[in-house]
DNA sequence: GAGTGGTCTAGACCACAGG
DNA sequence: CTGTGGTCTAGACCACTCC
């Protein structure tokens, strides 16, 4: 089985949201439909919509049917996942764009240093302001970061020991606030996070986003 | 149905795992010993693993069986925590004052509603506006909330069985901004969270926090 | 080879929403 | 009432791991 069936039904799913073709609120054909639509059972269906639902891309009620979910932006705070993953899961175009990729000088502070603005089909969603121990990823300047973002090639190169975090509510300095093209008096959602692998601090970074177009959600 | 078979599994699972009968890296029981266990189809079993395994409790592979995965929890930030001994540990005084406390009529809404401001050392901290459902807290009225706060009543009256919880960054509505004494302009981080019990909805909260004197921390 | 999880089927009954 | 999603069954075949 190459791809599962409930996978291609996803694809599709998420295809139709990517494209347009579906927008938010529109109610998304009935289980019944995607039965003879893809010559499948109805578990099988179920099941893609369970997931996307689960994802939040999809609102199922019962009894009424099933929508597209709002566009929200969203994280969770309890696993360390590439934003480019989170934004492809929701049917959305993920691209960067590097402004600084560089390595400090000798003294505090040094190491590699990284600063990309993360956007979804164009829109600026993040900016990542990154420091990096160049002891456990000496490879790290010469990555392509338009390609494979630096969490995912972190947590290939240096396996994660410790996470801390922190969140906050801040106005940005006006750097941030244009490169994520906010409105002047409009807050961000700062995370701060630092990782450590093999005893050592791995990564430090910044991550802004904009208020009013980013949440960080979970449940347990 | 009153609790779905699935449901009945994953708290089982859940529940070795928390009290410490299964500790990571444990092998939790296979499909086919979790159907005789409890008498159900192995659809249903399987449901119940792969829900758990995509919430990181749980890792499967396929041809060797399902273990405890590591312990991603939450931390502060999502631990169901009394503001009050936060602040006590911290070694400061905590104080609250009582701005709504009410019986919501009839229709969508009803229940009760509370709003307090939470103090430390008299500097306040956190609004608190909740709803809560007056089935699974009758006596909810009836508590004087400057001694006991209502997260640690309800804790008390309505076990914890489930949590969803978003974090934003907002521009406080005026009436907020007042309570927390806060200049023009400056964001909050508002924490909304929903929590369940016995299979429904036992409160619905809206916590905000001025955003230059508080942050959510955690680690794992 | 025996046991595991991954997927799928073709039915079924139920609760709920809407006209 | 019809149509929707929510759940469940009792089988099945497959890919994989481990012995």
């Amino acid at each position: 089985m190459a791809r599962p069936a409930y996978q291609a039904i996803k694809d599709y799913l998420v295809g139709q949201i990517r494209s347009g073709v579906w927008k938010e609120g529109d109610l998304v054909p009935s289980e019944n439909d995607l039965v003879r639509t893809f010559g499948v059972a109805r578990m099988t269906v179920n099941r893609a919509l369970r997931d996307l639902s689960a994802d939040q891309v999809l609102v199922r009620v019962q009894g009424a049917g099933t929508y597209v979910g709002p566009p929200v932006y969203q994280s969770t705070l309890v696993e360390i996942r590439s934003i480019a993953d989170e934004i492809r899961d929701r049917g959305h175009q993920h691209s960067a764009v590097v402004l600084v990729l560089t390595k400090e000088p000798d003294g505090p502070g040094a190491g590699f240093r990284s600063v990309l603005v993360h956007q979804e089909d164009g829109v600026p969603i993040q900016v990542e302001d990154r420091w990096v121990n160049p002891a456990l990823a000496p490879g790290y300047l010469d990555q392509d970061f338009t390609l494979t973002t630096p969490n995912e090639y972190l947590v290939r190169v240096a396996p994660l020991e410790r996470v801390e975090y922190r969140i906050e509510a801040r106005l940005p300095p006006d750097q941030i606030r244009h490169a994520l093209t906010m409105d002047e008096g409009e807050p961000c959602l700062l995370l701060h996070r630092r990782t450590f692998s093999k005893g050592q601090a791995a990564s430090v970074v910044d991550l802004w986003h904009p208020g009013n177009r980013f949440r960080f959600t979970g449940h347990f």
